[in-house]
RNA sequence: UGCCUGAUGGUGUAAUGGUAGCACAGGUGACUUUGACUCACCUAGUCAUGGUUCGAAUCCAUGUCGGGCAGCCA
């Protein structure tokens, strides 16, 4: 229908995005991979989001692939709860944008076995998401980390140590002091090789012994002294079952798992920088026959206002200041879709912020200005009150109904219009009427006139109010000459506010969201309860125009003047047949932008 | 006092030896049956000091300030 559809997007450029336009230039690798690996111990936030279009992005960009991998390799932190929700997330933020990149595998596939240049090989390659497949997980790999270790081992490049925890410790020294060989690091090929085969087996408890990489324990990067490859952990794993009692590391598993995949670049975040030469080392001792996966950092998102710590999240959770995971004030991605944000508008924000190495924090604003201009384009315009104020417009008999036309969407080329009746009593916003205006009120006082949006102008006669002194009612008399259409439509006046026929409406919980937090740092506190928003969430029972009753929950609303709105996907009962009728719950994605100064 | 990494308007980000640009925020005005949107204009920046060069945000040196690293977490 669009005559003229909206330009392309510019694509995006950065540091990272410039290194693979190189290698693709230059031809370096058959098709471009990248993978997104959360590890399932939790749910996933808007942080993940910048990571996500970042790994997705660049494989869209090159017609390649980005896998969905579950970075399972500590089984006692994970659960498929996590997996599930992911997974959900995952697909809800890149569908109808990166869908073609997303590479599943096939349903309990394991890689496998091949020949390169006369070399054993192992790798598992992508296929489309269908019924059939799944997401990859670093567990599927236990079989060939396991037999990579054995090969480090005879190699002389892994050792088994006996050392506790805290002598692991101790020996590993500090950043200004070198550490010293752990006294079981010169061990035999053939000893090394039984001690490990019996870890594999269970012989040992938990913690007894490690697998250990043999690199420099003087080395200035801490992570190359002699770091962990292999911990012992009697536990049953969510997805790989009871079958192991060892399980890798992810300094070891996760560069391992990049290489059976085919990943060609392995993006993370800047606290990953002191691992890369450790990454590096494991893949280039094993001899490996194929290209070899690099990794490269950026800096992670820091939105001002939000908390991202999983720790801290889970606080709020079980502390019970939000109502869950997907408390529409949660910055995880299914509190971020339950409030109504669009996916859209989510990418358009990370990608804006752009890939760096500086530790940045950004502005609320610019999240709040990609929301506003995904909704503003999206959302159908109606009328609600949230806090209503009747008014009574004299001059219209009890039952007279006038018809008026109200436009949908006046961002739509073709804007298709409703019609919405106007009565002899209404609700207007409370906030819509000063019976004493601060300087430059547009809106409606004694004696004053203003225009009942798609209606016409009123004039304010005399105001009702109760033993209290509490305004009650206000009764004007409407100019049905200045209605669209009509002589005197012309007429201008300064404020034009929105309102609900009293007696053709329905009631609504609407909840109103603020920042969950009052600092832009939460994160720095020494508390972070302790600056939770008590205001952070108001509920009211509003007045919607009739036309609302059928609401879908896929649908965006403006509320004109006052914001963009969404059915509550949990608390909403839509479409039932329940005697009452549907039961509307209402949440504030965003407010409007208010310039007129408070 | 080790190693790694970074520093461009208020915020975020471009410019890869050749005119410091864009977005958000802020301000002014136009338009407006949303104090929204849109449009126009304005405000405002290269951490410091040296050096190389015809020319430096960019290269070099030193310094300052920030972030990360001592899990059998990822």
């Amino acid at each position: 229908m669009s005559a003229e559809p909206t330009a392309p997007a510019p694509a995006p450029s950065d540091f990272i995005r410039d290194i693979v336009v190189g290698h693709v230039a230059e031809q370096r690798y058959a098709k471009i991979v990248t993978r997104f690996p959360p590890e399932p111990n939790g749910y996933l936030h808007i942080g993940h989001a910048k990571s996500i279009c970042l790994n997705f992005g660049i494989a869209r960009e090159h017609q390649g692939q980005c896998n969905l991998r579950f970075d399972d390799t500590n089984p006692v932190k994970e659960d498929v709860e996590y997996v599930d929700s992911i997974t959900r997330d995952v697909r809800w933020l890149i569908a109808g944008w990166a869908d073609q990149c997303l590479g599943f595998k096939p349903k309990g596939a394991h890689p496998g076995r091949t020949t390169v240049n006369g070399q054993p090989d192992y790798y598992l390659g992508p296929v489309a998401p269908d019924a059939n497949s799944e997401a990859f997980f670093a567990s599927d790999y236990f079989d060939q980390l396991y037999e990579y270790a054995v090969e480090l081992i005879k190699r002389g490049k892994a050792y088994v140590c006996d050392l506790s925890a805290e002598d692991t410790e101790k020996y590993r020294g500090s950043p200004d002091a070198p550490g010293k060989d752990s006294p079981f690091r010169h061990r035999s090929v053939a000893e090394n090789l039984d001690l490990f085969t019996r870890m594999k087996a269970g012989e040992f408890p938990d913690g007894a012994r490690s697998l250990r990489s043999k690199i420099d324990m003087a080395s200035p990067n801490m992570w190359l002294r002699d770091p962990l490859l292999y911990r012992i952990r009697h536990v049953a794993h969510h997805h790989a079952g009871d079958k192991w009692c060892i399980y890798p590391l992810y300094d070891y598993a996760h560069c391992l798992s990049d290489y059976l995949e085919g990943i060609t670049h392995s993006i993370c975040t800047l606290e990953f920088v002191d691992h890369r030469p450790l990454y590096d080392w494991v893949l280039e001792n094993l001899g490996l026959p194929r290209a070899l996966p690099h990794q490269y950092e950026f800096a992670k998102l820091n939105l001002a206002y939000t908390l991202v710590s999983k720790r801290k999240l889970l606080t709020l959770v079980t502390e019970k200041v939000v109502s869950g995971w997907d408390d529409p004030r949660m910055p995880t991605l299914s509190g971020l879709r339950r409030r109504g944000i669009p996916a859209s508008a989510l990418r358009t924000f990370v990608t804006g912020v752009g890939v760096t190495k500086f530790d940045s924090l950004t502005e609320a604003a610019v999240f709040e200005n990609a929301v506003r201009g995904e909704l503003n384009t999206a959302a159908q315009r109606r009328l609600a009150v949230l806090k209503p104020l009747k008014l009574v417009l004299t001059n219209l008999a009890a039952g007279e109904t006038v018809e008026c036309t109200a436009t949908n969407n006046p961002q739509d080329e073709n804007p298709t219009t409703r019609p919405i009746a106007l009565t002899r009593e209404v609700f207007i916003e409370t906030d819509d009427f000063a019976e004493v205006p601060p300087p430059k009120y547009f809106r409606l006082k004694p004696g004053g006139e203003v225009r009942l949006k798609y209606a016409c102008i009123i004039k304010c006669d005399e105001l009702v109010k109760d033993a209290a002194g509490a305004i009650t009612e206000i009764r004007c008399t409407a100019q049905l000459d200045t209605r669209h259409g009509q002589p005197n439509a012309d007429k201008k006046v300064k404020g034009t506010i929105h309102w609900v026929s009293a007696t053709n409406c329905l009631d609504a919980e609407v909840r109103l969201y603020d920042r969950l937090f009052t600092v832009a740092e939460p994160a720095a506190e020494e508390d972070f309860l302790k600056v939770v928003n008590p205001k952070s969430l108001e509920v009211v029972t509003a007045k919607l125009e009739a036309s609302l009753a059928t609401a879908k929950l896929d649908d965006r609303y403006q509320f004109e003047r006052l914001g963009y709105f969404a059915l509550d996907p949990k608390d909403s009962n839509v479409g039932s047949p329940l005697a009452g009728g549907p039961r509307l719950v209402f949440n504030r994605t965003i407010s409007l932008k208010d310039t007129w100064a408070k």
